[in-house]
DNA sequence: TTGCGAAGTGTTATAATAGTACATTTCGCA
DNA sequence: TGCGAAATGTACTATTATAACACTTCGCAA
């Protein structure tokens, strides 16, 4: 159970080694889909690397392009279905504000996650929220309303486009 | 300056007298208007008052279609337009779940809306969010990113449709 | 008061996002 | 082996949102 640090939410931001941290997003998430026997077919499973390599978030028809282009179905249910799935058992989350979704990057914890949009470069940084849902659900409480899901989504500037700071966008979208 | 508490709040679930809250707070937004010299053209004041009348969110297809009944353009953007100066300027928010729109109850404030969107019946309530804001600012510090909005709408249910207590969703929708 | 520039409105057309319905295939398992 | 459920693929449609451009109206300065 490897909870998000501020640290590990910071490094979204920051240039990495994609191919290393999204191998191992990918290792948790078959951990959890052979755990839970959830089916981690071969159009979920590409549908979710895709999200991983690209470490940014994607809207649907980006994603049913990439599967066209690898043989399967170029139809939007296609994409729109592994998407849900994905979604549905916590390997993805959907960005409201963007259109679009991006790959869990702690599908092994049990979170309710907050994003971070870069408004310049469009990066997206998932970071726990907890403090922010017991804050919602207080707000709740106070006028009897029984809270299911909370959506957090901030929009900004990331550090890497803050000015001044460090120069070029990570992802230039 | 009347800032919104949580019996407000807790009013937008219950019956009570939209004739009268939505003239407040049409008042309020004329008021604003002349104050910040903001054009309330006949087009963005009938959708306000569309919005205030139905007291819900309504998609912006919605509002097309009570203005062209009314004469008014009848193309996607004569509503967008309108809306998106509304929204622009504080008089109504977009609930960016619902693909909506719902007019600012609290157009005299300023302030950092929470949603509450019921499941069951689509009613929608917005409440004060400072201490959530404040929450998502302090974590966006933590990794050095600077929020400009944040968009904070929770699913559940609303008191009048939980299962037990008042019996009929006040709308149906 | 005239007339200029900006803002607002209306229209056509199209883009982008999302979902329904149904036939076919694959999978897990009795 | 073969049944039922789940997953996939397809055609088709619905919903939400913008782009581009002509025309009108408004505020205001000469």
């Amino acid at each position: 159970m490897t909870a998000p640090t501020p640290s590990d939410t910071a490094a979204a931001f920051e240039r990495h080694d994609h191919s290393h941290c999204a191998g191992a997003v990918m290792q948790a998430a078959e951990g959890r889909a052979r755990a839970e026997g959830l089916r981690l077919t071969p159009v979920r499973r590409r549908v979710l690397e895709i999200l991983l390599e690209e470490h940014r978030a994607l809207g649907a028809y980006d994603i049913l392009d990439r599967l066209k282009a690898e043989g399967f179905g170029h139809q939007p249910p296609v994409a729109y279905r592994a998407l849900d799935f994905l979604v549905e058992h916590g390997l993805a989350h959907r960005i409201r504000r963007l259109n679009a979704f991006a790959a869990c990057m702690h599908p092994d914890t049990d979170h309710a996650p907050a994003f971070f949009i870069c408004a310049q470069c469009s990066a997206v940084a998932e970071s726990a929220a907890t403090p922010l849902r017991d804050a919602a659900q207080a707000a709740g409480l106070a006028i009897g309303f029984t809270i299911e899901r909370v959506t957090i989504e901030a929009i900004g500037t990331c550090p890497a486009c803050h000015p001044g700071t460090a120069p070029s966008p990570q992802v230039p979208s």
